[in-house]
DNA sequence: GACGTAAGTAAACGATGGTTTACATAGTGA
DNA sequence: TCACTATGTAAACCATCGTTTACTTACGTC
Protein backbone atom coordinates (compact mmCIF):
# COMPACT_ATOMS: atom_id res chain seq x y z
CA UNK A 1 0.00 0.00 0.00
CA UNK A 2 2.85 2.45 0.68
CA UNK A 3 4.13 1.91 -2.38
CA UNK A 4 1.00 4.01 -3.91
CA UNK A 5 1.19 6.40 -1.28
CA UNK A 6 4.78 8.07 -2.02
CA UNK A 7 6.78 7.66 -5.56
CA UNK A 8 9.95 4.93 -5.60
CA UNK A 9 12.99 6.27 -4.60
CA UNK A 10 14.47 4.95 -7.86
CA UNK A 11 12.07 6.30 -10.83
CA UNK A 12 13.84 6.45 -14.07
CA UNK A 13 11.20 8.75 -15.82
CA UNK A 14 11.45 11.13 -12.48
CA UNK A 15 15.29 11.53 -12.72
CA UNK A 16 14.67 12.10 -16.65
CA UNK A 17 13.05 14.92 -15.95
CA UNK A 18 14.77 15.91 -13.45
CA UNK A 19 17.78 16.43 -15.65
CA UNK A 20 16.20 18.13 -17.77
CA UNK A 21 14.89 20.63 -15.99
CA UNK A 22 18.58 21.05 -14.27
CA UNK A 23 20.08 21.17 -17.67
CA UNK A 24 17.68 23.79 -19.13
CA UNK A 25 18.35 26.33 -16.22
CA UNK A 26 22.30 25.55 -16.43
CA UNK A 27 22.43 25.97 -19.95
CA UNK A 28 20.17 29.41 -19.96
CA UNK A 29 22.52 30.55 -17.45
CA UNK A 30 25.82 29.23 -18.33
CA UNK A 31 25.87 28.46 -22.10
CA UNK A 32 26.28 25.13 -23.89
CA UNK A 33 30.51 25.36 -23.33
CA UNK A 34 30.54 26.49 -20.02
CA UNK A 35 27.79 24.68 -18.37
CA UNK A 36 29.23 21.16 -16.96
CA UNK A 37 27.94 18.05 -17.11
CA UNK A 38 28.61 18.08 -13.08
CA UNK A 39 27.04 21.23 -12.83
CA UNK A 40 23.77 20.10 -13.95
CA UNK A 41 24.09 16.70 -12.28
CA UNK A 42 24.79 18.07 -8.78
CA UNK A 43 21.86 20.60 -9.57
CA UNK A 44 19.39 17.77 -10.07
CA UNK A 45 20.97 15.29 -7.40
CA UNK A 46 22.17 12.98 -9.44
CA UNK A 47 25.41 11.11 -10.77
CA UNK A 48 27.11 12.44 -14.34
CA UNK A 49 27.01 9.14 -15.65
CA UNK A 50 23.18 9.34 -16.22
CA UNK A 51 23.76 11.96 -18.43
CA UNK A 52 25.23 10.08 -20.80
CA UNK A 53 23.13 6.76 -20.41
CA UNK A 54 19.50 8.87 -20.50
CA UNK A 55 20.51 11.55 -23.10
CA UNK A 56 23.20 9.97 -25.01
CA UNK A 57 25.84 12.56 -24.03
CA UNK A 58 25.88 16.36 -23.24
CA UNK A 59 25.15 17.45 -26.96
CA UNK A 60 21.73 15.51 -26.96
CA UNK A 61 21.28 16.87 -23.36
CA UNK A 62 21.34 20.33 -24.57
CA UNK A 63 19.01 19.44 -28.09
CA UNK A 64 16.65 18.15 -25.34
CA UNK A 65 16.82 20.96 -23.40
CA UNK A 66 16.48 23.49 -26.00
CA UNK A 67 13.85 22.17 -27.61
CA UNK A 68 11.98 21.83 -24.51
CA UNK A 69 12.65 25.52 -23.78
CA UNK A 70 11.18 26.41 -27.48
CA UNK A 71 7.69 27.58 -27.93
CA UNK A 72 6.84 29.34 -31.26
CA UNK A 73 3.47 30.22 -29.15
CA UNK A 74 5.27 32.68 -27.00
CA UNK A 75 4.93 34.90 -30.59
CA UNK A 76 2.10 33.76 -32.34
CA UNK A 77 -0.34 34.27 -29.51
CA UNK A 78 -0.12 37.54 -29.86
CA UNK A 79 -2.97 40.08 -31.12
CA UNK A 80 -1.50 41.73 -34.21
CA UNK A 81 -2.80 45.00 -33.59
CA UNK A 82 -0.46 45.06 -29.86
CA UNK A 83 2.12 42.63 -31.00
CA UNK A 84 4.51 45.36 -30.40
CA UNK A 85 4.07 46.36 -26.74
CA UNK A 86 3.32 43.06 -26.31
CA UNK A 87 6.41 40.85 -27.81
CA UNK A 88 8.74 43.76 -26.06
CA UNK A 89 7.05 43.07 -22.91
CA UNK A 90 7.34 39.53 -23.01
CA UNK A 91 11.10 39.67 -24.34
CA UNK A 92 11.66 42.95 -21.60
CA UNK A 93 9.60 41.76 -18.59
CA UNK A 94 10.57 38.20 -18.20
CA UNK A 95 11.99 37.41 -15.03
CA UNK A 96 12.69 34.00 -15.39
CA UNK A 97 15.34 34.07 -17.71
CA UNK A 98 14.80 30.78 -19.19
CA UNK A 99 14.35 32.20 -22.47
CA UNK A 100 15.81 30.25 -25.03
CA UNK A 101 17.64 32.76 -27.41
CA UNK A 102 20.63 33.13 -24.69
CA UNK A 103 20.97 29.44 -25.07
CA UNK A 104 20.50 30.05 -29.11
CA UNK A 105 23.81 32.51 -28.62
CA UNK A 106 25.96 30.37 -26.45
CA UNK A 107 25.56 27.29 -29.00
CA UNK A 108 26.91 29.96 -31.82
CA UNK A 109 30.36 29.25 -30.36
CA UNK A 110 30.55 25.39 -30.98
CA UNK A 111 29.90 24.16 -34.12
CA UNK A 112 28.26 21.12 -33.36
CA UNK A 113 25.61 22.75 -30.81
CA UNK A 114 25.09 25.65 -33.11
CA UNK A 115 24.03 23.15 -36.08
CA UNK A 116 21.29 21.62 -33.68
CA UNK A 117 20.49 25.22 -32.79
CA UNK A 118 19.93 26.09 -36.25
CA UNK A 119 17.56 23.34 -37.53
CA UNK A 120 15.71 23.91 -34.20
CA UNK A 121 15.39 27.75 -34.38
CA UNK A 122 14.82 26.85 -38.28
CA UNK A 123 11.97 24.30 -37.31
CA UNK A 124 10.68 25.56 -34.41
CA UNK A 125 10.55 29.74 -34.77
CA UNK A 126 10.90 30.73 -38.23
CA UNK A 127 8.69 28.26 -40.27
CA UNK A 128 5.78 28.93 -37.39
CA UNK A 129 6.72 32.55 -37.59
CA UNK A 130 6.43 32.91 -41.36
CA UNK A 131 3.24 30.81 -41.50
CA UNK A 132 2.22 33.24 -38.95
CA UNK A 133 2.82 36.58 -40.38
CA UNK A 134 1.62 35.16 -44.23
CA UNK A 135 1.40 36.61 -47.59
CA UNK A 136 3.57 37.56 -50.28
CA UNK A 137 6.33 39.11 -47.68
CA UNK A 138 6.64 36.96 -44.88
CA UNK A 139 9.94 35.89 -45.94
CA UNK A 140 11.27 39.28 -45.13
CA UNK A 141 8.86 40.01 -42.21
CA UNK A 142 10.03 36.70 -40.28
CA UNK A 143 13.46 37.97 -41.50
CA UNK A 144 12.67 41.44 -39.99
CA UNK A 145 11.94 40.25 -36.70
CA UNK A 146 14.92 37.52 -36.31
CA UNK A 147 17.12 40.63 -36.88
CA UNK A 148 15.67 43.13 -34.35
CA UNK A 149 15.08 40.37 -31.89
CA UNK A 150 18.16 38.66 -32.25
CA UNK A 151 19.76 42.31 -31.88
CA UNK A 152 18.17 43.07 -28.78
CA UNK A 153 19.26 39.86 -27.15
CA UNK A 154 22.83 40.28 -27.55
CA UNK A 155 22.60 43.78 -26.54
CA UNK A 156 21.08 43.26 -23.79
CA UNK A 157 22.40 39.65 -22.49
CA UNK A 158 25.84 39.10 -24.22
CA UNK A 159 27.44 42.36 -24.33
CA UNK A 160 26.02 44.31 -21.35
CA UNK A 161 27.09 47.53 -22.03
CA UNK A 162 27.30 50.74 -19.96
CA UNK A 163 24.06 51.30 -18.01
CA UNK A 164 21.58 49.84 -20.46
CA UNK A 165 22.47 46.54 -19.05
CA UNK A 166 19.46 45.09 -17.03
CA UNK A 167 17.16 47.38 -17.75
CA UNK A 168 15.46 48.76 -20.79
CA UNK A 169 15.55 52.57 -21.73
CA UNK A 170 12.20 53.65 -22.45
CA UNK A 171 12.60 55.87 -25.52
CA UNK A 172 15.09 52.53 -26.80
CA UNK A 173 11.68 50.37 -25.11
CA UNK A 174 9.20 52.81 -27.69
CA UNK A 175 11.41 52.28 -30.36
CA UNK A 176 11.67 48.70 -30.62
CA UNK A 177 7.40 48.67 -29.73
CA UNK A 178 7.42 50.43 -33.04
CA UNK A 179 9.82 47.76 -35.38
CA UNK A 180 7.77 44.65 -33.99
CA UNK A 181 4.55 46.66 -34.72
CA UNK A 182 5.63 47.74 -38.28
CA UNK A 183 7.09 44.24 -39.16
CA UNK A 184 3.39 43.18 -38.62
CA UNK A 185 1.52 46.50 -40.00
CA UNK A 186 3.95 46.49 -43.65
CA UNK B 1 76.36 42.96 -46.75
CA UNK B 2 74.27 40.23 -47.45
CA UNK B 3 72.03 40.93 -44.10
CA UNK B 4 71.31 44.25 -45.78
CA UNK B 5 69.69 42.77 -48.84
CA UNK B 6 67.11 40.09 -46.80
CA UNK B 7 65.59 39.88 -43.57
CA UNK B 8 67.42 37.91 -41.06
CA UNK B 9 65.70 34.24 -40.78
CA UNK B 10 65.33 34.80 -37.03
CA UNK B 11 62.78 38.63 -36.49
CA UNK B 12 60.85 38.51 -33.30
CA UNK B 13 58.75 41.28 -34.88
CA UNK B 14 58.32 39.80 -37.70
CA UNK B 15 57.14 36.39 -36.02
CA UNK B 16 55.10 38.34 -33.45
CA UNK B 17 53.38 40.24 -36.84
CA UNK B 18 52.51 37.06 -38.23
CA UNK B 19 51.35 35.51 -35.06
CA UNK B 20 48.99 38.46 -35.02
CA UNK B 21 48.23 38.36 -38.66
CA UNK B 22 47.66 34.79 -38.13
CA UNK B 23 45.49 34.73 -35.52
CA UNK B 24 43.18 37.67 -36.65
CA UNK B 25 41.89 34.86 -39.89
CA UNK B 26 41.50 31.75 -37.36
CA UNK B 27 40.14 33.88 -34.82
CA UNK B 28 37.83 35.70 -37.54
CA UNK B 29 37.08 31.91 -39.10
CA UNK B 30 36.76 29.77 -36.23
CA UNK B 31 35.93 32.17 -32.91
CA UNK B 32 37.53 32.33 -29.72
CA UNK B 33 36.97 28.84 -28.40
CA UNK B 34 37.40 26.11 -31.72
CA UNK B 35 40.52 28.20 -32.74
CA UNK B 36 43.53 26.34 -32.00
CA UNK B 37 46.75 27.93 -31.09
CA UNK B 38 48.27 25.19 -32.86
CA UNK B 39 46.02 26.51 -35.86
CA UNK B 40 47.46 29.35 -36.05
CA UNK B 41 50.83 29.30 -34.89
CA UNK B 42 50.84 26.47 -37.66
CA UNK B 43 49.27 29.35 -40.43
CA UNK B 44 51.87 31.75 -39.06
CA UNK B 45 54.31 28.74 -39.66
CA UNK B 46 56.03 28.50 -35.69
CA UNK B 47 55.96 27.04 -32.75
CA UNK B 48 52.84 27.18 -30.55
CA UNK B 49 54.42 28.30 -27.69
CA UNK B 50 55.53 31.71 -28.99
CA UNK B 51 52.23 32.49 -28.04
CA UNK B 52 52.62 32.41 -24.58
CA UNK B 53 56.11 33.91 -25.10
CA UNK B 54 55.07 37.00 -27.52
CA UNK B 55 51.59 37.45 -26.05
CA UNK B 56 51.58 36.26 -22.89
CA UNK B 57 48.82 33.21 -23.69
CA UNK B 58 45.73 32.91 -26.04
CA UNK B 59 43.57 35.15 -24.56
CA UNK B 60 46.19 38.47 -24.39
CA UNK B 61 46.69 37.18 -28.58
CA UNK B 62 42.48 37.13 -29.10
CA UNK B 63 42.74 40.40 -27.45
CA UNK B 64 45.54 41.83 -29.31
CA UNK B 65 43.60 40.22 -32.62
CA UNK B 66 40.73 42.24 -31.42
CA UNK B 67 41.77 45.33 -30.97
CA UNK B 68 43.72 45.18 -34.18
CA UNK B 69 40.52 44.24 -36.35
CA UNK B 70 38.18 47.28 -34.53
CA UNK B 71 38.85 50.61 -36.20
CA UNK B 72 35.42 53.23 -35.51
CA UNK B 73 36.37 54.94 -38.63
CA UNK B 74 35.21 51.86 -40.24
CA UNK B 75 31.62 53.98 -39.43
CA UNK B 76 32.26 57.53 -38.25
CA UNK B 77 34.04 57.89 -41.72
CA UNK B 78 30.82 58.33 -43.60
CA UNK B 79 28.35 61.04 -44.56
CA UNK B 80 25.50 61.28 -42.06
CA UNK B 81 22.92 61.49 -45.57
CA UNK B 82 24.07 58.57 -47.35
CA UNK B 83 24.77 56.96 -43.95
CA UNK B 84 22.01 53.70 -44.19
CA UNK B 85 23.24 52.62 -47.71
CA UNK B 86 26.74 53.00 -47.16
CA UNK B 87 26.76 51.15 -43.50
CA UNK B 88 24.55 48.32 -45.11
CA UNK B 89 26.82 48.19 -47.97
CA UNK B 90 30.22 48.29 -46.02
CA UNK B 91 28.27 45.29 -43.76
CA UNK B 92 27.08 43.32 -46.67
CA UNK B 93 29.29 43.81 -49.34
CA UNK B 94 32.47 42.94 -47.08
CA UNK B 95 34.22 40.67 -49.22
CA UNK B 96 36.75 40.06 -46.61
CA UNK B 97 35.39 38.69 -43.75
CA UNK B 98 37.59 39.88 -41.09
CA UNK B 99 35.01 42.08 -39.51
CA UNK B 100 35.53 42.10 -36.11
CA UNK B 101 31.39 41.40 -35.22
CA UNK B 102 31.61 37.83 -35.64
CA UNK B 103 34.85 37.65 -33.24
CA UNK B 104 32.56 39.60 -30.79
CA UNK B 105 29.89 37.01 -30.89
CA UNK B 106 32.72 33.84 -30.89
CA UNK B 107 33.91 35.69 -27.51
CA UNK B 108 30.50 35.62 -26.15
CA UNK B 109 30.62 31.83 -25.11
CA UNK B 110 33.67 32.35 -23.07
CA UNK B 111 33.34 34.30 -19.99
CA UNK B 112 37.15 35.94 -19.98
CA UNK B 113 37.13 36.27 -23.79
CA UNK B 114 33.77 38.25 -23.60
CA UNK B 115 35.01 40.12 -20.63
CA UNK B 116 37.36 41.77 -23.17
CA UNK B 117 35.43 42.14 -26.03
CA UNK B 118 32.90 43.83 -23.84
CA UNK B 119 35.40 46.17 -22.67
CA UNK B 120 36.68 46.53 -26.42
CA UNK B 121 33.21 47.05 -27.92
CA UNK B 122 32.57 49.84 -25.24
CA UNK B 123 35.74 51.80 -25.80
CA UNK B 124 36.48 51.68 -29.49
CA UNK B 125 33.37 51.06 -30.67
CA UNK B 126 30.54 52.62 -29.02
CA UNK B 127 32.08 55.44 -27.17
CA UNK B 128 33.39 57.09 -30.64
CA UNK B 129 29.98 56.15 -32.35
CA UNK B 130 28.19 57.83 -29.16
CA UNK B 131 30.08 60.84 -29.84
CA UNK B 132 29.94 60.86 -33.18
CA UNK B 133 26.05 60.80 -33.20
CA UNK B 134 25.63 63.20 -30.79
CA UNK B 135 22.74 65.38 -29.27
CA UNK B 136 21.13 64.20 -26.16
CA UNK B 137 19.95 60.86 -28.15
CA UNK B 138 22.95 59.70 -28.62
CA UNK B 139 22.80 56.99 -26.30
CA UNK B 140 20.04 55.85 -27.56
CA UNK B 141 21.00 56.24 -31.50
CA UNK B 142 23.90 54.29 -30.62
CA UNK B 143 21.95 51.42 -28.59
CA UNK B 144 19.75 51.57 -31.91
CA UNK B 145 22.88 50.99 -34.26
CA UNK B 146 24.59 48.45 -31.79
CA UNK B 147 20.96 46.24 -31.81
CA UNK B 148 20.36 46.45 -35.74
CA UNK B 149 24.07 45.85 -36.26
CA UNK B 150 24.02 42.91 -33.92
CA UNK B 151 21.11 41.69 -35.42
CA UNK B 152 22.12 41.64 -38.76
CA UNK B 153 25.50 39.49 -38.16
CA UNK B 154 23.65 37.45 -35.80
CA UNK B 155 21.00 36.53 -38.37
CA UNK B 156 23.85 36.08 -41.24
CA UNK B 157 26.32 34.33 -40.13
CA UNK B 158 25.65 32.28 -36.79
CA UNK B 159 22.42 31.39 -37.41
CA UNK B 160 22.54 30.90 -41.30
CA UNK B 161 18.46 30.43 -41.63
CA UNK B 162 17.46 28.90 -44.77
CA UNK B 163 17.56 30.42 -48.50
CA UNK B 164 18.82 33.84 -46.60
CA UNK B 165 22.60 32.82 -45.68
CA UNK B 166 25.21 34.70 -47.76
CA UNK B 167 23.65 37.25 -49.52
CA UNK B 168 21.38 39.81 -48.42
CA UNK B 169 17.86 39.66 -50.48
CA UNK B 170 16.77 42.94 -51.89
CA UNK B 171 14.30 43.97 -49.93
CA UNK B 172 15.56 43.07 -46.64
CA UNK B 173 18.84 44.97 -47.74
CA UNK B 174 16.52 48.16 -48.13
CA UNK B 175 14.75 48.08 -44.48
CA UNK B 176 18.33 47.88 -43.45
CA UNK B 177 19.15 50.65 -45.11
CA UNK B 178 15.97 53.00 -43.97
CA UNK B 179 16.55 51.26 -40.56
CA UNK B 180 20.18 52.99 -39.93
CA UNK B 181 19.39 55.91 -42.00
CA UNK B 182 16.92 57.01 -39.57
CA UNK B 183 19.33 56.57 -36.91
CA UNK B 184 20.87 59.30 -38.09
CA UNK B 185 18.07 61.53 -39.12
CA UNK B 186 15.65 61.06 -36.17
C1' DG C 1 86.79 32.46 -34.62
C1' DA C 2 84.82 31.74 -29.99
C1' DC C 3 81.20 33.36 -26.95
C1' DG C 4 76.85 35.08 -25.11
C1' DT C 5 72.36 36.21 -25.96
C1' DA C 6 68.18 36.17 -28.38
C1' DA C 7 65.03 33.30 -31.31
C1' DG C 8 63.01 29.14 -32.09
C1' DT C 9 61.80 24.20 -31.54
C1' DA C 10 60.37 19.65 -29.63
C1' DA C 11 58.50 17.23 -26.23
C1' DA C 12 56.39 16.66 -22.14
C1' DC C 13 53.29 18.50 -18.55
C1' DG C 14 49.00 19.20 -16.28
C1' DA C 15 44.45 20.65 -15.78
C1' DT C 16 39.97 20.04 -17.52
C1' DG C 17 35.80 17.55 -18.34
C1' DG C 18 32.82 14.27 -20.96
C1' DT C 19 32.41 9.50 -20.89
C1' DT C 20 32.94 4.60 -19.66
C1' DT C 21 33.50 0.75 -16.65
C1' DA C 22 32.89 -1.87 -12.55
C1' DC C 23 30.29 -2.23 -8.75
C1' DA C 24 26.35 -1.55 -5.18
C1' DT C 25 21.48 -1.57 -4.15
C1' DA C 26 16.56 -1.17 -4.45
C1' DG C 27 12.46 -3.01 -6.40
C1' DT C 28 9.97 -7.26 -8.49
C1' DG C 29 8.35 -11.77 -9.77
C1' DA C 30 8.52 -16.92 -9.20
C1' DT D 1 13.34 -16.34 0.07
C1' DC D 2 16.00 -16.09 -3.94
C1' DA D 3 17.47 -14.61 -7.96
C1' DC D 4 17.04 -10.97 -11.71
C1' DT D 5 16.73 -6.67 -13.60
C1' DA D 6 16.54 -1.83 -13.46
C1' DT D 7 18.46 2.16 -11.21
C1' DG D 8 22.14 4.63 -9.45
C1' DT D 9 26.98 5.58 -7.82
C1' DA D 10 32.09 6.01 -7.52
C1' DA D 11 36.11 6.01 -9.65
C1' DA D 12 38.92 5.69 -13.26
C1' DC D 13 39.59 6.67 -18.10
C1' DC D 14 41.10 9.25 -21.93
C1' DA D 15 41.32 12.74 -25.28
C1' DT D 16 42.06 17.57 -25.74
C1' DC D 17 44.85 21.66 -25.61
C1' DG D 18 47.12 25.60 -23.57
C1' DT D 19 51.32 26.07 -21.43
C1' DT D 20 55.99 25.17 -19.60
C1' DT D 21 60.55 23.27 -19.68
C1' DA D 22 64.78 21.83 -21.66
C1' DC D 23 67.30 22.05 -25.43
C1' DT D 24 69.15 23.76 -30.19
C1' DT D 25 70.57 27.08 -33.38
C1' DA D 26 71.41 31.44 -35.55
C1' DC D 27 73.05 36.16 -35.03
C1' DG D 28 75.93 39.97 -33.38
C1' DT D 29 80.13 41.22 -30.86
C1' DC D 30 84.85 41.21 -28.74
Amino acid sequence: METMIEAPARDADRTRAAILRAAQQVFAAKGFAEARVRDITALAGVNPSLVSRYFGGKLKLFEAALDAALDPRLMTDLPKDEFGKMIVARFADEDDRISPLPMMFSAAADSEARAIAQRLLRERVFEPLKHWFGGGDADVKTARFMMVSLGFFAYRDQLPLAEFAGRVEPRLRQWLECEFQAIVDD
